[in-house]
DNA sequence: GTTAGCACTCGCTGATCGAGACTGCCAACC
DNA sequence: GGTTGGCAGTCTCGATCAGCGAGTGCTAAC
């Protein structure tokens, strides 16, 4: 296997302006375009050498004999990790964000799609946000809305407006009269509490009469096991973008991408692993397990409706991407959508 | 111009035969096929003078000399206006359609998406489908939750157990108290109303105290214009089956559609036109107004929830498409719909 | 009106060729 | 030893061209 090489700075130099140019011209790059673009104090024969170096320690390939050099995965890897400079968006592109959230309408779910969509803009790739997490979220209100004697819609209204409804089946016919009287009574208990907190406390709910008891708990248990009714939510947008990449000119590899876009629950599994600790994540070609992204890499961050509630937000593109910029704008927007949702904000 | 010329028996079944060849195979259609296929009497040379008529008339042209036929916009129109004969989905189709929706959860959103997703999936196109319109839909409850001192959630609760929901921002600062008794009294009065009917009797709903008065009054004008809100949302799903339309191998027709299908205003609004009389509605290739279906046919028709709440349902695939089969499924995925959301239903 | 025959047109395929872009290697140089 | 100029070799890409096959339009005969 290849070792871990620690490159010398000068291979480091050739390595971030091959990525550079590559990811700008999307053409291979060669010995004499380097020299005369990036290292005028050398001939292009010495950065051949150093090409042929970095070719065997599996940082570039080439695409055949006879063509110039393109990074490989790890390649790339190597870069995000030692050479990116950071970057920060540009006024320009702040201006954008901040116009298009003006427009988004207040509900949790107007926010997300808006954020889907300028990313996508901004980006020029695809934009992925999933739903919040509301495992630890605070309940604000309920409400039980009979649908049918023996149905009812059960309306959960939690921190940052996020609303989730579910439909209850009942084992008796119970009127509405009887839902709001059980529905002011949950209110009373309930309000401040995670789902795992009201679920630990079912038993302090009081002796009421038997039947009820047997409703609340019924409901009860819709609202803890809730959470895994919508967690494979998967917004993206921005396919669109895609097709202006040439990688993407065969369509083939384009199909098995919308597959797991359309599809969306393998998708959330990977976004789901996203960790919160860390700033950006950013996933390369090979590294991801799923197949249909093997040239394509993933740029991810978390947003944060407040300390409880998170979810995860970024894009999708062709491994050959300029990195630092969308690292900057997957950010920008992340923390604009973060303080879009702060429950005590706005 | 071309005068509508009424075609005569052979022209007819030599029309049909050219669409139910091209249709399949995607390959112009020749004289020799025709005649080996279709029209064993005949000699491939009489069904050359034939062709060579449909050209003239414009219900054929050849993608260039010595090519075989192909038919244009006016000969599809043709063919689904007087040749198409009536098609019924197989025992599979259906089998597959109850399933999918027997795993579909209550609510409307997800009857909906799930009518999207069978419907992309049995027509190999992509699937369109338009929220409900709810104009008319009777209210069935109403629920007020405090979120900030000054800002109100207003949960809609349609027939059909549609949710609408919306933050309205109040003049002055209102408690969760107050709410409740504004909602409990909204509840009494607005039940089994539509939102017309509502705020034509808004002068009718007693003389509260004068600053509740001014609240309901905004609540109420919230409900009526609310509609104009959501109105544009279009559910789509099966770009994928798209690309293995070889009429899109050239990405470029694939991205108008894309950014018609993502932006969804525009589209939006030509679903809306489709007649609730009619049947099933066919739009061909150039009748499009929009020039991203230039080469793209829908197939679309309506489903219902009951009497007064309605939406669009449909597909929209390449201009070559078995128009028969097509027209059945999207009748069948749309009576399995109108039954599920059937109100009284289930 | 239908048909067989035939000359003609045109797109598709595959082969060939030259240009251009790089490389790898070698020998000379600092 | 690292660096450089030079040069032969390799490979892709685009253009050109011929041959093939599919299919047509036309004409003359039935």
């Amino acid at each position: 296997m290849m070792e871990p090489t620690q490159l010398d700075e000068r291979k480091q130099q050739i390595l971030k302006a091959v990525v550079a140019d590559y990811t700008v011209t999307g053409v291979p790059v060669g010995s004499q375009v380097l020299a005369a673009k990036y290292f005028i104090a050398l001939s292009s024969a010495t950065i051949r050498n150093e090409l042929a170096d970095l070719v065997g320690t599996g940082y570039l390939q080439q695409p055949h004999t006879s063509a110039g050099r393109v990074p490989t995965d790890r390649g790339y890897r190597y870069f995000v990790d030692f050479l990116m400079e950071p970057e920060s968006a540009s006024p320009t592109v702040r201006r954008t964000v901040k116009q298009a959230f003006e427009s988004a309408p207040r509900s949790v779910d107007g926010i997300l799609e808006k954020a889907a969509m300028v990313l996508a803009q901004i980006t020029e790739n695809v934009s992925l946000v999933t739903a919040p997490e509301v495992t630890e979220a605070r309940i604000k209100h309920v409400d039980l809305v009979s649908l049918e004697p023996q149905s009812v819609l059960l309306i959960l209204v939690l921190e940052g407006n996020l609303i989730k409804q579910q439909v209850v089946r009942l084992d008796r016919a119970t009127s509405q009269e009887d839902l709001s009287r059980m529905a002011a009574m949950l209110n009373r208990k309930v309000k401040g509490q995670t789902a795992d907190e009201l679920s630990a406390r079912l038993s302090q709910l009081g002796p009421d009469r038997d039947e009820q008891r047997q409703i609340i708990e019924r409901l009860v248990e819709s609202i803890t096991t809730h959470q895994a009714m919508r967690q494979s939510v998967v917004l993206h947008d921005g396919v669109r973008n895609l097709l202006r990449h040439p990688e993407f000119v065969e369509v083939s590899r384009l199909e098995e991408l919308l597959e797991l876009l359309e599809q969306g629950a393998q998708l959330a599994s990977i976004l789901q692993q996203v960790a919160f600790d860390k700033d950006v994540e950013i996933i390369i070609g090979r590294e991801n397990t799923s197949s249909g992204l093997r040239e394509c890499s993933l740029v991810l961050t978390t947003y944060k409706m407040d300390e409880r509630v998170r979810g995860t937000i970024g894009v999708i593109g062709p491994t050959r991407m300029h990195y630092g910029q969308v690292v900057a704008r997957v950010r920008l927007v992340s923390q604009a959508t973060s303080e879009l949702l702060r429950p005590s904000g706005n």
